[in-house]
DNA sequence: CAAACAAATACATATTCATGCTATTGTGGC
DNA sequence: GCCACAATAGCATGAATATGTATTTGTTTG
């Protein structure tokens, strides 16, 4: 018997929902609620399998239930439901620790599979965000960031700048004139479009040059 | 149709794959090869809608193949297949642009609906894949970094020098005096243990402090 | 309430930066 | 050989930064 704990604001489809799980075998709804103020509360004492938890909800909202419960309780499976493929909120709560993301047009018999599944340790989600999901994760690694046409020395000298040295410094480890070094950081400055040492590495981190 | 090209170098089980697809309606093996060392090629003849992987092949493996094909081919969906769920390849497959992630013990039926799904844009993964992957995403960016024990105003100011903002600015940006600035900083430095506005940026980039 | 601490303010000074303009040298391509 | 361009170097000037020291005002915590 897998034991269900739902949030979701919309009174009949939180009926719905209630009535299909209890009404199929092996399922059963030991609460629900309307939004997740004491959420953390309610799963210590309903000691539920597996949360069904609709993400926008007035109140403590879903994204911020699922935090809540998870600082105390990284056990019960929790399946957040929405009916956006937000892709902010994906993000967010896959890195708040849900185990799966899926959509509210799930059909129901398809939804029982994803409890049973998120029950035995999978990670179910609606194949829109699965591939939302890879893609953010290939983006993240992939970017291989804009070409901003720098040369080898001025990398060199933009590493440096990265590393925290001073004109100075970077003079003496590159065995150039301190002037030099500035005719370069003046280079890199109207390449990169900034006009400051520190926006410099900033970009530098977020346009991953270095 | 969904017309399938098949790479595995095991006879019985590419034999097996093939008559379980041929043998489905709708779908159809377009040809079947033991290794990708062509692959980009044999894509360009057989022009395929989904690409079944084997992970592990003599030549050149399905890791590289996937690379190889989507450097000159991003539309065709290419599922990976392999026998364990192992952290490093799935990464690398998943970053490399594959469309999903399957264990060979798929079951047939499934490994249809998966084919199907994977066609019409979705992401399937076998649920232990899935779940890896969501713990990946997690541990990515949770990482809270460490604690440099900040007070609020001056992560305030930290997230103003990393946008690159001057002292005057920070000033007239958090209404108080260019002074208040400086000891904010001077703060922040002891912290961070740095000497420079540059390298209290870098530190806040690598640290995750912003 | 007192102690501890964060936030804010002030002043002084040496160093470092940003930016302008100019000029020489070396290298690769046409 | 000439051209374009990266790398090097120099000079000048005003702005910004780093660092030290010291005081006042709130807030939190024991």
């Amino acid at each position: 018997m897998i034991k269900v704990l739902l949030y979701e604001d919309n009174p009949q489809l939180r009926e719905g929902l209630s009535m299909l799980i209890n009404g199929s075998d092996g399922f059963e709804v030991v609460a629900a609620f309307k939004n997740c103020d004491n959420a953390p509360d309610e799963v210590d004492i309903y000691q539920p399998d597996v949360i069904l938890m609709d993400i926008d909800m007035p109140g403590t909202n879903g994204i911020q239930g699922l935090k809540n419960i998870r600082e105390v309780n990284d056990k019960v499976k929790i399946l957040m439901l929405t009916v956006f493929d937000d892709n902010k909120n994906v993000f967010e709560a896959i890195k708040s620790g849900a185990n799966g993301y899926l959509l509210k047009k799930t059909p129901p018999g398809k939804l029982l599979d994803y409890i049973v599944e998120a029950n035995s340790g999978g990670a179910p989600m609606s194949s829109n965000i699965a591939t939302q999901v890879l893609r953010m994760f290939s983006d993240m690694n992939n970017t291989k960031g804009v070409d901003y046409a720098l040369s080898d020395r001025e990398k060199e000298v933009l590493q440096l700048l990265v590393n925290g040295f001073s004109y100075k410094m970077i003079a003496s480890e590159m065995f150039i004139a301190i002037d030099t070094v500035r005719s370069h950081i003046k280079k890199i400055y109207e390449k990169l479009h900034v006009n400051s040492k520190s926006e410099a590495v900033a970009k530098a981190f977020k346009d991953k040059i270095v």
